[in-house]
DNA sequence: TTGATTTGTTAATCTAGTTTATTTTTTAAA
DNA sequence: TTTAAAAAATAAACTAGATTAACAAATCAA
């Protein structure tokens, strides 16, 4: 069992005492997934919200025409879950799937109601934290309107070098909102261009 | 002055006692917009958090094209800011302007710490406003992925259906992502199909 | 080491939505 | 009440990206 990661992240915004990570500790769980494990499967509630200590998770729908859709990936240091359904106890429109072997820490939703009851500088760190996803969120609008496929993933491989190498390239179509054929023509044209 | 709207619509959510809104009053204040004016301007930081008591504003941007986005509409009982500026008190990248005259409740970034140190109930209102205003942006980018601009004209008209009347028809489209030509086409396809 | 499955490429054809241009309708000012 | 400006409609030509289909590499299980 891994800890130390969740704890230096916390770090990073504000600044726990001894009493209110015992009381951490005891109101989160840690886990392991495999790859290929659902941690949320769509129709099903989302009990916890993960924060991701090792491996990389997708959050993807299956829409009408059965088609899939990566909304989000996840890797270490980052937080993975449904929020919508986690927030409203209700079933999830979304998938959460290990891409790799997954370790988080994990909490329910009447334990964070604790935590937050307890320790209120960790809900100040997640109004933060909710506030940055939401900027990002609307920065992917924005982008979304304003720039060509060929821009967005380009936009994609500087904000999240990590990820391009840990993913199938069908994997990002997905996320950037276009088909394989397609991200691949894009691939072709910039190694031409840059010759 | 009309604070009553601004009082009711918090107490959908918390309970304040007469101290907590005598402090609450004293760390906000009000305002008044005219039609046309800016509340916040593309390259300005955006100092206010803004609860809207009547009126109407729209947050858009100018892309490098030189073409206007429509982000978010916002009318009353509805927040209008740009929070990425907000938060980081740096420029903002988007512009508020009031498409009605409007009349506001608004507090700075330095206030809003204020309000959330003395009253930690509204740092959890703020924390779980945030929380649903993140699940319906990711739900526009699920929109983008999986409909038509058609359903999302029609998904639009259902979610807001206040809003289409009172701002001209090509600020739909722009909120929309489409041209102002293809939304036109739409509106008389859906006609045909209805007779 | 082979075959089966998953992932990626290329190219032809197709379509949702854009661009450009012109006309009509509505709004609002004087 | 007229006139100018803003908003909306229509239509033809055009393009970014989708679809389909066939094939090539890479990965992996046995």
């Amino acid at each position: 069992m891994n800890y130390a990661p969740f704890l230096n992240y916390i770090k990073n915004f504000v600044d726990l005492n001894e009493k209110e990570i015992t009381f951490l500790r005891s109101y989160t769980n840690y886990k392991k997934y495999f790859k290929g494990q659902y941690i949320v499967q769509q129709g099903e509630v989302c009990n916890h919200t993960n924060f991701i200590i090792s491996g990389c998770t997708e959050n993807f729908y299956i829409d009408q025409k059965g088609q899939e859709h990566i909304v989000t990936f996840a890797i270490e240091n980052w937080w993975s879950s449904d929020i919508s359904s986690f927030i409203t106890q209700k079933p999830s429109d979304f998938n959460v799937k290990c891409l790799e072997d997954t370790e988080v820490i994990q909490f329910t939703c009447q334990n964070q109601d604790e935590i937050f009851k307890n320790i209120p500088k960790m809900e100040t760190l997640f109004r933060k934290l909710l506030e940055k996803a939401l900027v990002s969120s609307q920065k992917r609008i924005v982008n979304n309107f304003s720039l060509s496929a060929k821009d967005q993933y380009i936009y994609f491989k500087n904000q999240y070098p990590n990820i391009e190498q840990r993913v199938p390239q069908y994997m990002v179509a997905s996320y950037l909102g276009i088909t394989k054929e397609f991200l691949s023509k894009i691939k072709a044209q910039l190694v031409k261009n840059k010759s």
